[in-house]
DNA sequence: GCTTTAAAAAGTAAAAT
DNA sequence: ATTTTACTTTCGAAAGC
């Protein structure tokens, strides 16, 4: 049997930086061919890279979010180019910018269906949210490591709120076992 | 007595009045969609343990009493859906789904999921649909259910399939779009559940 | 709490073909 | 009747209302 945790893929990653640098987005905004800024709206300016495919929201104070890669070093290249993007509009980057990834979401494969009605009493109602009516997923919020897992009746999952590459192995592993335990894998 | 009147609404805290209104609230919906007098009650000792548990302040009391009076159908066993309460409510559905995973959560009601065959009762009586079909949809809902087929499904949906399986195989036979009318679902839905039902159960048993 | 970004899961819905 | 588009849920950061 395959193993589950051999299944796990990247899906996003969210990071955050800064140059360490205040910016002028609207003058950004004309300088940088793509870039989306509403401040009406939202007061960050959207700027997307295409490989690798993310979206930065760069903000006032330097600050910026990147989103939508599908590694922790497609996060660090894009943030790369943007850099360089800036530096190349005569904008002062630090060197190295501290980047922290703030959100892993992965995906994997159980390799069996489950009933999710009898996960969730079985996994524990109080940890548990499954509302057929709202959405298909079964909820689960796993103390260690601190992630919440989306559990679905195909036997896919979704793991997100970790931090770390390992956060995902170690709940598939996890919620692997717990499921075994409980009779209901298979 | 109108200045004794006048005094108790003056001096009434907000609070007391927030109760008020929020119970009548629940009595207005209770009421527009024919919850039992017990059930109401159960929803307005749910919203009183939300209030003591300061559970209300900073949120809508209007959602916050619709998702009290949607948990107290869950635990009762009375089966209605939120789409049922939305329909009736002043909030949008979004609020009284994200009030009802608070109050849910915060008082520990630990609701089991919803079981598809709680509707079938309420859905075969608005068909007109006799008892015969009502005990053949059940028992499809009961044998699927115990398959693990309804998994991450619909619950109304479900019903609403096992229903229209149920109605043919008696010679009662409801369209599926009048099944979706009262089930409030689509008719693409109740189709590719029925089909689903229809492979899983054996026909022969039913 | 909201606004915006991105991504997966599966169900449901509505609009388009 | 099928296909496409879109919304439901989870997560986190950013600045400001």
């Amino acid at each position: 049997m395959t193993d589950p945790a051999e299944s796990i893929e990247i899906q996003n990653v969210v990071a955050s930086t800064g140059i360490g640098q205040e910016l002028d987005l609207e003058a950004l905004a004309e300088d940088l061919p793509g870039a989306d800024f509403n401040p009406d709206n939202f007061p960050g300016l959207v700027y997307r890279t295409q490989e690798p495919k993310a979206a930065a929201l760069i903000f006032r104070s330097g600050k910026i979010v990147c989103t939508g890669a599908k590694s922790i070093d497609d996060v660090h290249e894009a943030l790369g180019i943007i850099f360089e993007k800036l530096r190349g509009l005569k904008i002062p980057v630090e060197d190295d910018p501290d980047i922290t990834v703030q959100n892993i979401v992965s995906s994997a494969d159980l390799g069996h269906q489950l009933n999710l009605n009898a996960l969730a009493i079985g996994l524990g109602l109080e940890d548990v949210e499954y509302e057929p009516e709202q959405f298909p997923g079964l909820v689960y919020r796993m103390d260690e490591p601190d992630v919440v897992i989306l559990l679905f009746g195909s036997g896919k999952i979704v793991i997100t709120g970790g931090k770390r590459t390992d956060d995902a192995e170690e709940a598939v592993e996890e919620i692997v076992d717990r499921i075994e335990t409980l009779g209901l894998l298979g | 007595r109108l200045r004794t009147w006048q005094e108790r609404i003056r001096t009434q805290d907000a609070g007391e009045r927030n109760l008020q209104f929020a119970l009548s609230e629940v009595e207005r919906m209770s009421s527009a969609q024919g919850v039992p007098k017990s059930v109401r009650e159960v929803a307005s000792m749910i919203y009183r343990r939300a209030l003591e548990e300061d559970l209300i302040r900073g949120r809508s009391i209007e959602a916050m009493a619709t998702a009290s009076l949607y948990a107290a159908c869950r635990q009762e066993g009375i089966p209605r859906s939120l789409d049922d309460f939305v329909g009736v409510a002043r909030v949008e559905r979004r609020e009284i789904a994200r009030a009802y995973r608070y109050i849910s959560g915060e008082l520990r009601l630990a609701l089991k999921p919803v079981d598809p065959a709680g509707h079938v009762p309420r859905f075969c009586s608005e068909l007109s649909l006799p008892e015969e079909v009502k005990r053949r949809a059940t028992r499809i809902v009961d044998e699927t259910t115990a398959q693990g087929l309804h998994a991450g499904k619909s619950p109304t949906g479900f019903a609403a399939a096992a229903i229209y399986l149920a109605s043919m195989l008696s010679d009662e036979k409801r369209t599926q779009s009048e099944i979706a009318d009262v089930a409030d679902v689509t008719v693409v839905t109740v189709r590719n559940r029925y089909k689903e039902q229809m492979d899983a159960v054996e026909l022969g048993t039913l």
